[in-house]
DNA sequence: GATGAATGAGGGTTCATTCAT
DNA sequence: AATGAATGAACCCTCATTCAT
């Protein structure tokens, strides 16, 4: 069925993607309306149950499409040579800054679906968030270089002072991109800012 | 309206907001059924919208006690007067442990509000949201006594990532809470470990 | 729920079960339009769903109510002490095409009912139907007189066909009542006819 | 319109013929899924459209279709020369059964199209169930040798009798052709249980 | 104050039918 | 002839809100 989709001209494909991600962003699954998604979308309400047969169906594909689209772009552009736990987790917060940046739509739907509580898809949600790049930090710095730390303290807790850094960092970030112009936000001002929290960081554990 | 809510004996009143409050926080404000509240509060339909017009009330109501009780009990037992950081941001993290063990319904119910996503309440809440607890964090930390912190270093943004760590911690102590058995969850142990890794920041940043 | 439709001022609920009862008999269970019924109820959607959650439950409701009211009336005028098979077997004939006569609706829903095929019901339907006036024949029947049956003739066989025979005159009987104005069926007119058969039955089995 | 499906390849014919008649076999007219039969037949869904503008040209031309096979081979098989009612009648029933079991699916169709109750075929099919098989016994004995039957005694009634008697066997078996394995059901077995009735009945009306 | 019957707009979903290709 | 995308009316059901009592 979803199928029969894909096979679409892709200009309509976007104008039910985008409806849809829109709608679910906003109000989250249960409150999200086919019919305002229909409206937005220009298109018949059977015609949306012709491709995706149940609501529920519509969100879980939004879910796959759009973590694909940045599971791909993240993995194509973050190099895991790095060991360097400073270096490493710069490239990706500032990675994941610009992603959001130009994938905004993608991220709000991601963002709302992994706090949706909704009984009829919480189940199938939490499977697949398991693999989501937000969750996914701590385990992606388990295997980091540690040889730098100071003996003295507990590598764990450090690591985890970082990602809880950066997180706030970034989440401050994502605050002004929501309430101002996004493209104020110049990347070169960002990243020195985000420098000097990892200077602090780096000088306080390091050797 | 409300005021006529307020003549009501007590008794009454609170069966009917603890049944609000957990309707709301179990399903959200639009999947949370006045019938199951009047149902649990054990009056009429009728009487419900007696008190408050709309739904829309009694939530928004629900919200401005709930964030009261917690706000005052808050300030009534913070220390204020102590202005190092560390020693005022270890007794704030476990006090607020300790707000959300004493009243977990309220907690849930204030906690599902922050992200409610319902057009209808939304922006209400947005200006509400503001002055709420977790987001009051950074105000509160302006007036502390920074001449211990190493010259070198800014102090607004170490601020941050104390706040970050804590936060960090506090949501992970939260999951723990939600997830297991929260009596198990014993206050000294938590003591403890918030305190490693304040010792940590307090030893990278003071002089 | 059932509860309240009880309550209900008697008129109401008259017009709410025979609207019901209508357009179940005349389109089955399926194709059934809870708008229509409304609409000859006279009231709206929502009260009929205020009474009964669901379709099923007012059709099920609608089964019992009908099969009840047929059942009592038929087992107070039922004379069970008659052990004569032909005597008996014509007062149950004029009997039940009496109750017929008198409460056409009701026998018209019954009658649908007793065919219904839909999944949804069929299941909750067959555990019902067995106590079912017209399935009941049978077993009725096991328990009469056999000594006045010649001696050579395999009774089990000889009561199938009586059973069929009538069956078959009632049926006729229902086909004029259904095309024709039922007022000039003359209940004696029918007795006498019937009688007709149960003499011929008579004189070729009884000794 | 019609007359285009008879120039159509005689195997896509009958794709469509038969998946339409297990379709509304199972399913009754207005829940019987044009999807379904178009999948099934292989067909796609404008194509049947093209050959009957609506389902319920469909419908109607698979009703006569089924009929006229069921009566054509049922006059070409039955001996009405034989003016005896009882040997007749015999050959009648059996052949009805015979038929049944060759042409299930048809049967099937037939059976549930006589019960249908759809508005909107209920009437067009009224008109022609009249001329349906089991309803034609009643004209088709209206030539038949009665000289043989005790003076006495009403033809017509006698006559119904044992029709009725024949149709209460027959479905007797058609509940067990359902029910159980029906190649279990063997002929000779049938055919004896038969005699037994009509020697009843013979012995009760003849001379 | 207190009840709960009554409303009707809106929810997701199905499906025969149409029509551009 | 043949396709299947597209339509929209109708389906059952939910629910905040109103109002006569």
């Amino acid at each position: 069925m979803i199928l029969k989709f894909l096979d679409l001209d892709s200009q309509k494909q976007n104008r039910i993607l985008n409806a849809a991600m829109k709608e679910f962003a906003q109000k989250g699954y249960k409150n999200a309306s086919t019919n305002e998604i229909v409206k937005e979308a220009g298109i018949s309400k059977g015609l949306l149950f012709h491709y995706f047969a149940k609501k529920k169906d519509l969100f879980l594909y939004l879910y796959d499409y759009s973590l694909e689209i940045f599971t791909i772009e993240f993995f194509q552009r973050i190099d895991l040579v790095e060991k360097d736990i400073f270096k490493r987790i710069r490239q990706m917060a500032l990675l994941k800054i610009d992603l959001i940046k130009k994938h905004p739509e993608l991220y709000n739907f991601l963002y709302k679906a992994i706090i949706e509580d909704t009984p009829e898809v919480k189940e199938d949600l939490e499977q697949k968030n398991k693999q989501l790049l937000t969750n996914g930090y701590a385990k992606i710095f388990r295997d980091i270089e540690v040889k730098k730390f100071k003996e003295t303290i507990d590598t764990d807790k450090v690591i985890n002072i970082v990602i809880w850094t950066i997180e706030g960092f970034s989440n401050q970030i994502l605050e002004k991109i929501k309430s101002q112009y996004p493209n104020e936000l110049h990347y070169e001002k960002i990243s020195k800012e985000l420098d000097v929290y990892l200077k602090f960081l780096e000088s306080a554990f390091y050797k």
